[in-house]
DNA sequence: ATCGAATATTTACGCGCGTCAAAATTATAT
DNA sequence: ATATAATTTTGACGCGCGTAAATATTCGAT
């Protein structure tokens, strides 16, 4: 910067005060620093700037498991937002493991980011080490809460997403059993476990949950495993399955395929199936998934938004903020 | 680090020398840092430690879109290679646009890191500027190669994909046509087409190539109006379908599906479809894919072990090195 | 031309650490 | 015990930049 500073002929912290705010400066010495910067095509150093910055321009982005492309799908929109106004996200994976979330908070602390979005683990998360992480970090907790933790959760609102397919699934068929890990890390699943128990009682329906085992991030293998177990001993209590979410389901279609069981809502179909999440790829499954949607926009919109509004804040909301969004029934192929 | 260093009653510049390497102190020493660590739970910060390290720990990964799941499984395995030897990767997604990319480049360089894993974006790099990147920061080149940039390239051998299964297919049925977008991003897309024109000339088999529109990364969606097009116009040359890649692929099937046209080899199916990648849903398609599989572990594996050894030798290595693995071919259900 | 306000420069220090040379200390061998 | 080697400490500077106070310059309006 100095060398850049005597090249352009201006002084060192009129450089840094442009770079901080390009608005700050004279308009006329903008124009000199900015032809100046096209000759020499020189740019500051991020890390070194965030060394000393009262409120750097970072943005840490945490997930849980980045492989899994409903998080992939989230991260990137989430991403481009805080892009586009401005900030540099960087983001990190958990990889679905406990040792990786508390490393990545650590690595969070030295980037001293002005905000944080993070979604947790969640049963698996050190709940203890992220509270600490939030009362020195300004940070948002979404997809998955932690009670009291963080200035703000941004979410799903799961009755809404599980109320709205009970209520389609019953009405317009059989009622639903409810298809579903038995030991599942994300709390989410619980509540929809719960919404699902509330809304059979309410319409004075016979609930039936179809409990299965597995463990790690490997939906897809394990919604497959445990839709073979269950068909193959015909353990299924009704013709309509609802799964947990959509990666369940994509397994639970592709067991169906496998032992020649047709699934839809069509007279030569033997079994409707429907879902929670629209998963990027719901649309494409064979049949297309009939699904909850998330909307995926909002969580991130609000999410992001809900962080700006922290950060300018000082890190401190005056109170911890919930939001949840509801869910959008998309009636696909499948039920 | 100057107050932890106090506490512990050890000089500063020993401190540092322990998180550099903690086996270059004496164990002694060693010991009473270590006891002091548990006690203040001290941690440096990397950024500033990059600040003036010869050599960082760090690992920049660029992938062009992380929302496939391709990208994001290969990403994850590079990742947890990384963490293992003791470096701290951080992971870029290019979001398929050049600016982006771009941008990820110039990070990187404040990163200042050890070494980078760049996977391009392919026809939509801006080369010169990559080529200028990889002059100044070791890099090496995956699943998409730029030749003569960087300085190791470490892929997949599409010969040796497209051989595998044009080879089955034609010896277990009917020859394929080749089911490909117009304009493919990605090189190896083309590589792929030559390949299946080089093979079907071997076998002496007449080529059919179907180049459907559409752009973007959206390959499903892509994949599927392309096959509703090309079926309902009954422009398919043959009764058996190879599709560049995976994703392609189960836009075909849900396609099919929607139209009814059952895939497979069994006698009630009409066609079967074959393709590349081993994309990680591939096994849970209806019906299940038959592809050929990269051997993510290897590319993954030998790209990380070429960085390190190109990390060891200052940065250049003798010759530019190209590794391409061959494919594994999976017969599933599609074909 | 004159003057106050706005902006730029100069100078200096700090962030959290790496690294180097010289001096002081400790360990190992004889 | 003595000499030598290995390690640690001291002291100092540097990385690439932010920031603050005092001073100098420029601008716009009169």
């Amino acid at each position: 910067m100095d060398e850049f500073a005597s090249l352009s002929g201006i002084s060192r912290p009129t450089i840094s005060k442009y770079f901080n705010d390009p608005n700050s400066v004279r308009p006329s010495t903008r124009d000199r620093i900015e032809s100046a910067l096209k000759e020499y095509d020189y740019r500051p150093n991020i890390y070194a700037m965030n060394q000393n910055r009262r409120l750097t321009k970072n943005i840490g982005i945490v997930v849980p498991y980045l492989a899994d492309p409903f998080f992939a799908e989230i991260a990137r929109v989430i991403e481009r937002r805080c892009i586009d106004a401005g900030f540099t996200p960087t983001l990190f994976s958990s990889h679905g493991e406990q040792g990786q979330e508390i490393a990545i908070l650590d690595t969070l602390r030295s980037l001293k980011p002005a905000g944080v979005l993070l979604a947790p683990l969640g049963r698996a998360s050190d709940k203890a080490h992220i509270e600490a992480f939030c009362r020195d970090v300004p940070t948002i907790l979404f997809d998955s809460n932690i009670e009291g933790v963080g200035a703000a959760f941004v979410g799903s609102d799961n009755f809404s997403f599980v109320s709205q397919t009970v209520e389609y699934l019953s009405r317009t068929g059989s009622a639903p059993c409810f298809f579903e890990m038995r030991d599942p890390a994300n709390p989410n699943a619980n509540k929809r476990r719960h919404a699902y128990l509330q809304m059979m009682e309410r319409l004075e329906l016979e609930p039936h949950l179809v409990k299965i085992d597995g463990a790690g991030w490997g939906f897809e293998e394990i919604g497959r495993a445990g839709a073979l177990a269950v068909l193959k001993q015909d353990l299924l209590p009704t013709d309509t399955v609802l799964c947990s979410n959509d990666r369940l389901a994509i397994g639970f279609l592709s067991a169906c395929h496998e032992l020649g069981i047709r699934v839809g809502r069509g007279q030569d179909c033997t079994i409707r199936l429907a879902s929670h999440d629209d998963h990027p790829y719901s649309r494409f499954t064979c049949p297309s998934l009939t699904t909850a949607a998330h909307d995926y926009q909002a969580v991130a919109d609000h999410s992001v938004e809900t962080l700006f509004r922290l950060i300018e804040a000082g890190g401190r909301l005056e109170k911890r903020e919930e939001t949840q969004f509801a869910a959008r029934l998309i009636m696909r192929a499948s039920a």
